[in-house]
DNA sequence: GGCACTTGTTGCGGTGGATCAATATCGGGA
DNA sequence: TCCCGATATTGATCCACCGCAACAAGTGCC
């Protein structure tokens, strides 16, 4: 009983080449689900039984090491799918799912996957390029963090959230989503200290400005030059 | 007009439920190919024509820098499937794949592709589970470059290798093509001379032993500690 | 055999960034 | 309204690791 329209989806890719009335049969089998900010949408270790997508509003995967300590793997923005294990024969999630501010999900049952991706056109070829993708976002931050400085790294993933999931303001651009020095320490393998003070150095170089939990950068080509500094 | 025997494919993951039959068509639509150590077999940014699989030997997955230094992503150990751009929406390679020792590769043009994942079962499916398999050992990489220690790391990098691809031999296990200090050091985003530094000192404690090009492990157990030293 | 190249070892100094500590500021809840 | 927890700033200290240099030991080639 979902009162879902249908035009919510007819501009995602996976749907994209899909009839009106394909994605609705699509819509009346998803079960939809609001989460606080914060919040788990799925756990690492639990038993994979459902993909996902999300409406609004921005999640971060995020693995936690033996010692305790969470690093975060990626980013995912709004119209993404998200959590599809069923794609890749994972039995259980291999990262948790977090809410980075207030989401809207929707959510269908493992089974219905094979169903989808015989039946709808489009659907797994377009899924496994965002796997794809993920994959050689995975692979760049291998080689950041294997060779770039700390100042570099940090750039280089203030610069990748504002280019995914950037949104304009008069002042310039703005991370989409509260963040936090802890969070981008847990996303660069720095301390939270040591992004306070590239922060506050960049902010006194008017190339960002930040408040609590909200990051602008004002000169994206100083930021990008930053990141790819020689050192 | 190869004269390979199917029973070469019969064993690995993607064709096991194959019959007898369709394999030899598979086989009949392969190129083999040799190549000696140290070649590419393909590179990053190459347009993406051929899917490929390892028959023998062992491949290195790197990606250079805009600064010019290179890191290992992955290793591959025959009977994986490699080069599957094509599987992922890819364009060009996104990473270039270097022959570790001598290698034997079949591949195929990536048109036919589609057709392989529609008429074979399990094609797909297995090979989807490898792309998930790679896809967790990254996070893993990720994370640990992000939170672990230089030895941690590096011993990390060593216990993946003896288990992915590691040999018995009477003194312990061998890690089964050659590798430099500089190899490991370009897996863990450390110096050549840290790595030497190390791996003297694990000698010493009678933890690994190592001729030019070749490392072998006595204690893994030993190592497994290390890697996992709270530091 | 001899030469050039690749690979590995080890000492030493400099430093990037982690870590600790103290303080400030914001925001939400009772 | 006040208070407490979450977040951010900034100074001071320390050490793990990098990067150089000089050398040793294999390996392949002519």
């Amino acid at each position: 009983m979902n009162n879902l329209d249908a035009s919510l989806l007819a501009d995602i890719p996976p749907f994209r080449r899909l009839s009106r009335l394909q994605i609705q049969e699509i819509l009346d089998q998803a079960q939809s689900k609001r989460f606080d900010a914060g919040r788990a949408v799925f756990s690492e270790g639990m038993p994979v039984d459902r993909f996902y997508l999300l409406l609004d509003g921005h999640i971060r995967v995020v693995r936690t090491t033996p010692a305790g300590d969470q690093i975060i793997v990626l980013h995912i923005a709004s119209g993404q799918l998200f959590g599809i294990g069923a794609a890749l024969g994972h039995k259980s999630y291999p990262a948790t799912a977090m809410t980075a501010d207030d989401c809207l999900t929707l959510s269908w049952p493992n089974r219905l996957w094979p169903d989808f991706v015989v039946r709808f056109d489009g659907f797994a070829t377009e899924t496994y390029k965002v796997v794809g993708d993920r994959l050689g976002e995975m692979t760049t931050r291998i080689m950041e963090l294997a060779t770039k400085q700390v100042e570099q790294r940090v750039a280089s993933a203030v610069l990748r959230m504002i280019t995914q999931t950037g949104r304009k303001v008069d002042t310039g651009i703005e991370i989409g989503f509260p963040i936090t020095r802890q969070n981008i320490s847990d996303m660069t393998g720095t301390t939270l200290y040591t992004v306070s003070r590239l922060l506050s150095a960049w902010e006194k170089d008017g190339i960002v400005a930040s408040e609590r939990r909200r990051i602008t950068v004002t000169e994206p080509g100083r930021l990008q030059a930053l990141s790819q500094a020689v050192g």
